[in-house]
DNA sequence: TGGTAATTTGGCAAAAACGCCAAATAGAGT
DNA sequence: ACTCTATTTGGCGTTTTTGCCAAATTACCA
């Protein structure tokens, strides 16, 4: 692969990551992984304005990672692909270090929640 | 789980996933999966400078995905947890369907890399 | 057809992320 | 101590992201 397509590959990946990146969004994308839900629903689950959680799930959409379907009155989103509830828990994996090295952030006590298919970092 | 706990902890994801939302992040992060590369090894592989390329290299050491040690001159970065790729090539997942559906922004004709462990989108 | 609920869009101000430069720091060799 | 190389840090202008408001859109229902 040349310098040019790694470079662009890079871009790509980032795109998504990106859209994954912010703790509304990812907090959105563990729900959806659960059930469809329309973005009232979120929107009353995220505590945020209803315009603002629009946007988010636009993102998300964007990039492909969920889909939405007008059911009605509604707009029901859902999660295009499940493995990015694996790529959440291997970041978790991450944080899980972290907290042992005193670096994070997480809350003290809180219990990141099992998976189970564990990716193990070594 | 509580809601602020719930809260705390997309944070954190969002955190460690916002360290790795930058192409040249992602790159250098795929290169240092491979080996222990320098400072300077990574500024000439990635094309940018110096100061940016290190600044890079702290955030990424920040939410613990890198760790740096010197060696006599240089400080070699190398990745701590591997599964971190996993998690790239699952983004790779949704770049591919995006691409099937014209809607990414991947180069036309560029292979993304095979990996071993396929973490199947559906 | 008018009204209402659900969602999206446009716009804008505040906040954060980026990238380069110049300056500071750290180590190796002379 | 002096120099050279490697890396980090501070600063700053530019760009991007964020979140709220108000307005537009869409579908349902009377």
């Amino acid at each position: 692969m040349s310098f040019k397509q790694e470079k662009q590959l890079a871009a790509s990946r980032a795109r998504v990551m990106k859209a994954l990146a912010h703790p509304t969004r990812i907090f959105m994308v563990e729900l959806l992984a659960k059930e469809k839900l329309s973005v009232g629903d979120l929107t009353d689950a995220v505590g945020a304005d209803v315009s603002t959680v629009s946007k988010h799930l636009s993102q998300l959409k964007e990039v492909g990672i969920l889909i939405a379907h007008k059911e009605g009155n509604r707009v029901l989103y859902s999660l295009i692909c499940p493995c990015i509830l694996d790529f959440i828990h291997c970041i978790d994996d991450i944080i899980f270090q972290d907290a042992e090295k005193g670096l994070s952030c997480v809350l003290p006590g809180a219990k990141i929640p099992q998976r189970e298919i564990h990716i193990s970092c070594e």
